[in-house]
DNA sequence: TGGACGATCCCCT
DNA sequence: GGGGATCGTCCAT
């Protein structure tokens, strides 16, 4: 891997923190903040699009703002928002968000094995597979556009303060050394890990 | 054709 | 803090 980290990536990825992500699921809107993101791009021994184009990973080389969705460790669904230009290979992993409406809706899809266990706003959507089974995202949204419904990324956001994202490394990498690609907003109490 | 592995989550100790 | 669940994908035979 080079020594540095392509910058315009990185603030692609520091830009969705803090926007809304929107799900249409049933007649019903759902919708959280992005408060935790991770980058993943072509030069990245640890990620998806490190190695040839695939029929798994073909969404992640789509221009910026399509999703890109594939399933981990047999049982959860990670959502990616791809970056940078078609072919580019980049991808930002939403790690977690803040819940902001539709929250009963997304405590019943987390909880539907469980439906009696107890449940707070903080574990709805406190990591990448959690976030997906909270919004109902699964591989038929895979290379769909960011742009329209039934799953969009808000255009605008509240105003962010570079003091107010905290760079770190990244979560659950084998592959390779890791580098600092991991982006929160610092202090908030949704992210997947402290 | 088969075996190993993974950008995770949850329960159990 | 450790390990089981569970399956698509990739690579080696």
């Amino acid at each position: 891997m080079p020594a540095s980290q392509p910058a315009h990536l990185i603030e692609e990825a520091k830009g969705l923190l803090g926007r809304s992500l929107i799900r249409q699921l049933n007649g019903e809107q759902l919708a959280g903040t992005i408060v935790e993101v991770e980058l993943y791009h072509e030069q990245d021994p640890a990620s998806h699009s490190f190695k040839r184009k695939s029929d798994r990973n073909s969404a992640m080389f789509l221009p910026r703002n399509h999703a890109y969705v594939y399933r981990s460790y047999g049982i959860h669904y990670c959502l990616n928002v791809t970056a940078g230009e078609q072919d580019e290979g980049a991808a930002i992993l939403i790690r977690a968000l803040q819940p902001l409406t539709g929250i009963e809706t997304m405590a019943s899809n987390r909880l539907r094995k469980r439906p009696s266990a107890t449940w707070d706003k903080k574990m709805l959507c406190s990591g990448p597979g959690k976030t997906t089974q909270a919004l109902g995202i699964d591989l038929n949204l895979n290379s769909h556009s960011l742009d329209a419904p039934p799953l969009q990324i808000s255009s605008s956001r509240g105003v962010i303060k570079p003091n107010e994202i905290v760079t770190t490394t990244r979560i659950g990498i084998s592959q390779a050394r890791e580098a600092p690609l991991r982006f929160y907003l610092r202090g908030n109490e949704f992210i997947s890990k402290k």
